[in-house]
DNA sequence: TATAAGCTTAGAGCTGACTCTAAGGTCAAC
DNA sequence: GTTGACCTTAGAGTCAGCTCTAAGCTTATA
C-alpha cells in the first residue's frame, strides 16, 4: 500500500497530477485511511503505471480512458477496438509529422538564404521571403 | 482601402482573428471611418500578409511580433537577430519531430503486434504491452 | 509537545491561439 | 423606410493537461 507521494515517486507523476487523473477516473485509490489519505494497492499501482505508459506513448487522456475500460473488462471488447484507438492516434501523429516536416523544410530553406551576420537587416532574405509570401509547401525527402 | 471583411477574404484570416491580432499589435488599420470602421491601406495589407505567411510557417505570435519589429525598422536590426528567431523555431520543430517520430514508431510496433480482429481483447498484445510498460524509445531509421 | 512534512478539498489559474457573445450602431439595396 | 448584412466593443469561453493555492487536518520525528 502506497501513499500518494510514494505512488508519485514510483510513477514519476506528481501528486497533483495523480489527483487530477483520479478526477478523470484514470487512477484509483482503492482505500482511504481514516483521515482520508489515499492508499494504493498493487492493482491500483499497475493501473497507474498503465496510464503512465500510455501517456508517455502520447495517448490523450480520453484515449487512455477508453483503453482502461477495455483493460478492466477484456472479454467485452475486441482487439479491433484497441487497434482503432491506436490507428487513430497514429493517423493524428502522421498528420502532425507532415505539418512539422513542412515547417522544418521551410525554416531550413529560410536559414540557408540568410547570411546570419551582424549586418543590418535591410537586405535580409528571410524578411524578404516572408514579405513575398514565401510559403514553401514542399514535401520532398525530409 | 479594405474593410475588415475584405481583408479577411484576402488573407484567409477571420475578422475575429484580425481584431485579435490587432489587440496584440500584429495587424494595424491605419484609418477608421467616422463610425469607427477599420480601413486597411496597402501597407496594412502587406503587413497582414506578412503575418499570415509567418503564421503559416508556424511562427508563434510572439515570434511574429519580433519579426515585425525588425521588418519595420530594418536598419536597427541585424540578420543575426532574424536567424536567431528562425533557428530557435527550427530547434523547437526538430524537438517535436523527434517526439512524434518516437510515438509513430511505438504505435506502429503496437499495431503490428495486434491481430486487430473481432476476438475478445483477453489476449490483446497492445493491452499487454501497455501493461508491461512498453515504452519503445527507439529512434532509428524512421 | 512541538515542529515540520505530508495529506485533504474545492476551485482558480495557466498556456496559446483563437472563437464567440451580447448589445448595439451603420450602411447599401430595394 | 425597412430589411439585412456588416461593423463596433469589452469581455467571456474553448481546448488539453496540468499546476497551484488556501486553509486546515494528520503523522512522524526530535
Ligand atoms: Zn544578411
Ligand atoms: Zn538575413
Ligand atoms: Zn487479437
Ligand atoms: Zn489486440
Amino acid at each position: 500500500m502506497l501513499k500518494i507521494s510514494e505512488l508519485a515517486a514510483k510513477t514519476g507523476l506528481s501528486a497533483h497530477t495523480i489527483r487530477f487523473y483520479e478526477k478523470h477516473d484514470l487512477i484509483r485509490a482503492s482505500e482511504r485511511s481514516e483521515a482520508g489519505y489515499r492508499y494504493y494497492n498493487d492493482s491500483d499501482i499497475r493501473r497507474a503505471e498503465f496510464v503512465k505508459t500510455a501517456r508517455n506513448i502520447g495517448f490523450s487522456l480520453e484515449d487512455i480512458s477508453q483503453l482502461l475500460s477495455i483493460r478492466v473488462d477484456k472479454t467485452s471488447h475486441s482487439c479491433q477496438e484497441v487497434t482503432d484507438i491506436t490507428q487513430h492516434k497514429l493517423d493524428e501523429v502522421n498528420e502532425k509529422l507532415s505539418e512539422l516536416e513542412s515547417m522544418q523544410n521551410t525554416l531550413q530553406i529560410l536559414l540557408k538564404s540568410c547570411c546570419g551576420g551582424p549586418e543590418k537587416a535591410t537586405h535580409c532574405s528571410i524578411i524578404e521571403a516572408l514579405d513575398a509570401g514565401a510559403v514553401v509547401k514542399n514535401r520532398s525527402a525530409a
